[in-house]
DNA sequence: CGGTTTTGACCTGCGC
DNA sequence: GCGCAGGTCAAAACCG
């Protein structure tokens, strides 16, 4: 290209003036037939003056030239109005996201303003009441509201309006997150209003369970938005139910966030401090489970459990319980929303709904809104290829499968074969060899391709930071409240069907250290 | 010396 | 009631 003299250069013009006279046509195809066959690898200005026919061998070039470039601009046009069509595309989406945050958000922040003034109002009417976490919650404000839920939820008789609000029913196909929360900002107020009036705990009582018996008011209340909703409002209309639920607030206190991922390290540091208290042989896995329990600050509840994964021990997996009861250092903050998103997303019963036929299904677009919503900041580049939410395990387990795609994969170009539809994907029992049986897998909750990479570029380090700090995300027990509640059904149903697959079936032999 | 790790003993829950 | 397995305790060892 450099060797090419520009189209109405002075070079050209040089090259007529001195061999204007000339019209050797054969000269001339012969000439440009050397430089069109390549013959003449180096068209150089040296060679125009070379030539006999110089000017209008250039002519050619220029003219050859000109197509290509005539081809290039028709080649960039294409691209750029594909391009184009993308944006467009892209924006259109964009505005249908923001119209649907926004409206989540405040929908959101609405909830966490009822249950928050609730709680704290429920924490003042008692003085006995020692719940140091509760204290934290008023203290540090709504950060931690939802943290407390579990601790709120022993108060059965007068939480289970909320717990209500995210009643199994919310597995139909159609009930998101905003009118769950909408039914939950009206039965909070409604209660709040009834409390108000109330001075002693029996009436307060009195109140919840007449509510529990007139579920129709309730449905009332859920307002007149979607009447096909009206079946799907809570109902706990025996004491049966009450029981149910409060045992839901229990598991929901004993929640667990597991994830799998490839370390070739003993632990992955997560930003946290932890202190080994126990080793133990672990039955079906030669490798050694290791206890550990959070030192940040005393009398922190958070505790995790390491193991290798037997099929695969280049797999660590961890398992964190409980909430710290301290502020995260930075490094295990970093990545917390995301992962927190990703846990939320996968608990809410809103993203996921029921097919009977196929189990539950989970929409991949909610995954981002829901994210934006809880946590209003850009998504980290961390994202779990796969999550699972154990239904029979005696602890609600949320498993984060981050091997699938955070492989060694030397091809790249596998992963995208690797894909399930982007729209949505079936949560089914899994085959897996290595997935425990009873537990139920969501393949690949982040199907675009930004999320892709980001997947295969996150470092299993990262990934253990997030994933510790989903137990500190104070969005978590909240999310938890939904999903639990939401397949307590299901659990129920499954349960018993797995009760004969459940991995965690014990043999007979003797693990125990000696 | 204080904090952490190791490791055998102990506790608890569950199934038979 | 017994055995098994998971989980925790706590004393000793280890480490910086």
């Amino acid at each position: 290209m450099d060797n090419v003299p520009a189209a109405g250069g002075g070079g050209v013009d040089l090259t007529n003036d001195r061999y204007d006279s000339d019209s050797n046509h054969d000269h001339e195809h012969v000439s440009l037939g050397r430089i069109l066959s390549g013959k003449r690898s180096v068209v150089s200005e040296m060679d125009f003056f070379a030539d006999e026919k110089p000017a209008a061998a250039s002519k050619e070039i220029l003219r050859v030239k000109k197509e290509s470039v005539q081809n290039e601009d028709e080649q960039l046009h294409i691209n750029l109005a594909a391009l184009q069509a993308d944006l467009v595309k892209t924006s259109v989406e964009n505005q249908r996201l923001k119209g649907m945050l926004n409206q989540m958000n405040s929908n959101y922040h609405a909830l966490q303003m009822h249950l928050f003034t609730y709680m704290q109002r429920q924490h003042t009417r008692r003085p006995g009441n020692d719940h140091t976490q509760n204290h934290e919650m008023i203290s540090n404000g709504k950060a931690r509201q939802f943290m407390d839920l579990g601790q709120a939820a022993a108060e059965k008789d007068e939480v289970v309006s909320i717990q209500s609000a995210f009643s199994e029913e919310t597995r139909s196909k159609d009930f998101s997150i905003v009118e769950s929360m909408e039914i939950s900002n009206q039965k909070i107020n409604n209660s709040n209003i009834d409390l108000e009036k109330s001075t002693d705990s029996d009436h307060r009582r009195r109140i919840v369970e007449r509510e529990l018996e007139s579920p129709e008011q309730s449905t009332q209340l859920a307002g007149s938005k979607n009447n096909n909703n009206n079946n799907k409002v809570p109902r706990f209309n025996s004491s049966r139910d009450v029981e149910q639920a409060s045992q839901t607030m229990a598991m929901i206190r004993k929640a667990r966030v597991s994830v799998r991922a490839r370390s070739e390290a003993t632990m992955i540091s997560d930003g946290c401090q932890w202190r080994k208290y126990g080793q133990k042989m672990a039955k079906g896995n030669p490798c050694p489970r290791a206890y550990y329990r959070c030192t940040m600050a005393s009398g922190c509840p958070v505790r995790k459990q390491v193991q290798r994964c037997a099929q695969d021990k280049t797999i660590l997996m961890t398992t964190y319980e409980g909430n710290h009861n301290h502020p995260l250092p930075v490094a295990a903050m970093g990545m917390a929303s995301t992962t927190s998103a990703a846990a939320s997303m996968l608990l809410s019963g809103s993203m996921v709904s029921t097919d009977h036929q196929h189990g539950l299904i989970i929409n991949s677009n909610d995954f981002h809104d829901l994210a934006k919503t809880t946590h209003h900041h850009p998504l980290p580049n961390f994202s779990p290829s796969l999550a699972s939410l154990s239904a029979s395990a005696p602890f609600p387990t949320v498993t984060l499968d981050l091997t699938t795609h955070n492989n060694h994969n030397p091809n790249p170009n596998q992963f995208h074969h690797q894909q399930m539809p982007l729209s949505q994907f079936h949560l089914a029992s899994s085959n897996s060899s290595i997935l425990p049986s009873n537990i139920l897998t969501l393949p690949h909750l982040f199907s675009n391709h930004q999320t892709q990479a980001a997947v295969a570029s996150v470092s299993p380090d990262t990934i253990s930071a997030a994933t510790a700090a989903i137990t500190t995300d104070p969005n978590f027990a909240a999310a938890l409240v939904a999903a639990i509640t939401n397949i307590m059904g299901n659990t129920h149903h499954q349960s018993h069907n797995n009760n004969n697959n459940n991995s965690t079936t014990r043999n007979s032999s003797d693990n125990k250290n000696s």
